[in-house]
DNA sequence: CTGAAAGCGCTAACAA
DNA sequence: TTGTTAGCGCTTTCAG
């Protein structure tokens, strides 16, 4: 039904070789390329990228596989992602395992079957296995976000220490020392590394750690409200809170709300990416900022070179910095005790 | 270097086709059937869906183009479409335009390139330019939220006019008159019908349609933030709203916080989706519920349906009720009048 | 039930 | 430069 590159050739009166040949950017006598551009707009003809695949084994499709579709992280950083491959001609494939380890290894022998040229992963399970998979499958990988012990491979971290060290600091520096941490679950990567940066600016500070200010919200919304609940009703509640991520800061936010808590006079409040809701609300809010476009780029930018078969430096951990926002959300002390003479 | 069926066939001591006659499950004798297995086994055989897709036309992938991938709905969308299609074989690839009609119409371009066998399209151009594109390569087609005029195709639907018109009466039930809604692009297919319910409502109980009552907040969290702090601050402000999406239910909701008003005393509200703010807040908000899921199903299960050919009762347009939910958000003029004596 | 052979649309090596 | 030809891995007639 639709036209190939023989109908092409028929009607150019030249051979398939010369039409592939111009299609791919061989040189080609002028008239014949004439000739051959005519023929392809009547016919209208577009190449067919399945022979194509099958022809040089390759598909020009890369794939995404992510834990949860509904996190701004992840589809931030797939936006990115996209942004790049697309221009270089590849389809980029999103696949979701809603945080569970078996559909993530289901879906990745699912994605190696269909024979994509790269995989970028953000990884939910822990253990490696998916990883293991597609490095025996030999098919390229780019990690991003976590690092799985004694699995190396290209990767693309957040500096996610310094991410929550800055801005704890930062509230030391304000005088604050009754401060709290709402963290995602402990076996998570970015978590454990978020909440050793709340620690090392405690301990360089000489502040003691208290295990009841620091509070699991397991990276989701509804998390993060109750974490900020549970650190609210302290007997000696915090003056200032770190939230380590976008979804629970949400939550943790409508919490201080329907407690009628003030922002910052009760509590100040530092939280996690440049997401919609930090500039929205009153006062916008402090947060350190994950440099998601650029980490996505990175990603995607380090695939596309070991597709090419590039692979300098391997296997290459990329780390970025956070750059750190603060506004009205949080306050000095000392002014606060002013304030209240 | 992966095994082929070729080399199945050799270790088997079988023909080529008899190898394939078995992998499709067609009937082989059972001592061949043995072989066969072994020999998969041994090379650790899979099947190459790249020259499978040449030989069938068909390439076993289904696209999901959407307008944003940080809306919740459509990503709700994607997992249930996935869930569907997984098991049978496909893989869902996900685009996202980005708002934008021109990379929409890039991308509806490039998916057919890629030669997916079905698309579900969750339009943002409403020229429906995509549509004609799509249905002139004969690629089968769903749509999903809207009716694009002038341009039949299989459709699911929100009934978007009973999921406005019931809550609204509900609030006149309760004595309400004085009742706002917070809307999405004039131009928007869905926030029109939502409109439309609305004024139907307040209409068939003689209440008059104030202009100022209806404000644009663009299905964004900062649009619906917007439009609330509006609403709130008219000289004669409703005293029960109507938010028409989540994303800006959200925004509603923080501006209502920030203006430290009461839900429900100084204002109702009913939102729309099911979604996890929702349940969170005190007091839970009432909602519309789209039946995101269900609605994800069918249009799977019809985009299934027409790639194995049976185009029955096409254009199939399917059109889902909303359920509602009334929560504490929302209170009687009546009560509200009594406790204040 | 099985095997041989043709060909899906394309590219690349080779010869002219 | 151009044309010819041999496959990429698979399915599917068509004989046997």
């Amino acid at each position: 039904m639709a036209a190939t590159i023989r109908d092409v050739a028929k009607k150019s009166g030249l051979s398939l070789g010369t039409v592939s040949k111009y299609i791919n950017g061989h040189p080609v006598k002028d008239a014949n390329r004439i000739l051959i551009e005519n023929a392809i707009q009547e016919l209208n003809y577009k190449p067919n990228n399945i022979a194509k695949g099958l022809r040089n084994s390759q598909t020009f499709s890369v794939a995404v596989l992510l834990p949860m579709l509904t996190s701004n992280f992840c589809t931030s950083i797939v936006s990115s992602i996209e942004s790049y491959l697309l221009p270089k001609g590849y389809t980029v494939i999103v696949c979701e395992c809603h945080n569970d380890s078996d559909m993530e290894l289901q879906k990745t022998r699912f994605l190696l079957d269909r024979m994509v040229d790269g995989i970028i992963l953000i990884p939910y399970d822990t253990t490696g296995r998916q990883i293991d998979l597609i490095q025996k499958n030999n098919t390229p990988l780019i990690i991003v976000d976590q690092i799985i012990n004694g699995h190396p491979a290209d990767t693309i971290l957040l500096n996610n220490e310094l991410a929550s060290y800055e801005p704890v600091k930062k509230l030391i520096s304000l005088n604050h020392t009754k401060i709290g941490i709402i963290t995602g679950g402990s076996d998570h990567y970015t978590s454990q590394k978020r909440l050793d940066g709340y620690k090392k600016a405690l301990s360089e500070h000489h502040i003691p750690i208290r295990e009841d200010y620091i509070q699991c919200g397991d990276y989701s919304t509804e998390g993060g409200y109750q974490a900020m609940l549970r650190l609210a009703k302290l007997q000696n509640p915090p003056t200032a809170v770190f939230i380590s991520n976008y979804d629970m800061e949400i939550g943790a936010y409508i919490a201080i709300n329907n407690l009628k808590l003030q922002i910052p006079q009760d509590i100040s409040l530092i939280g996690f990416d440049n997401l919609p809701l930090v500039s929205i609300v009153n006062p916008p809010l402090s947060f350190s900022e994950q440099p998601i476009d650029e980490m996505g780029l990175d990603a995607a930018r380090l695939l596309y070179q070991r597709m090419q078969g590039d692979m300098s430096n391997y296997p290459d951990i990329v780390i970025h910095n956070p750059v750190f926002h603060y506004t009205d959300s949080i306050c000095s002390l000392k002014n606060k005790a002013n304030e209240e003479y």
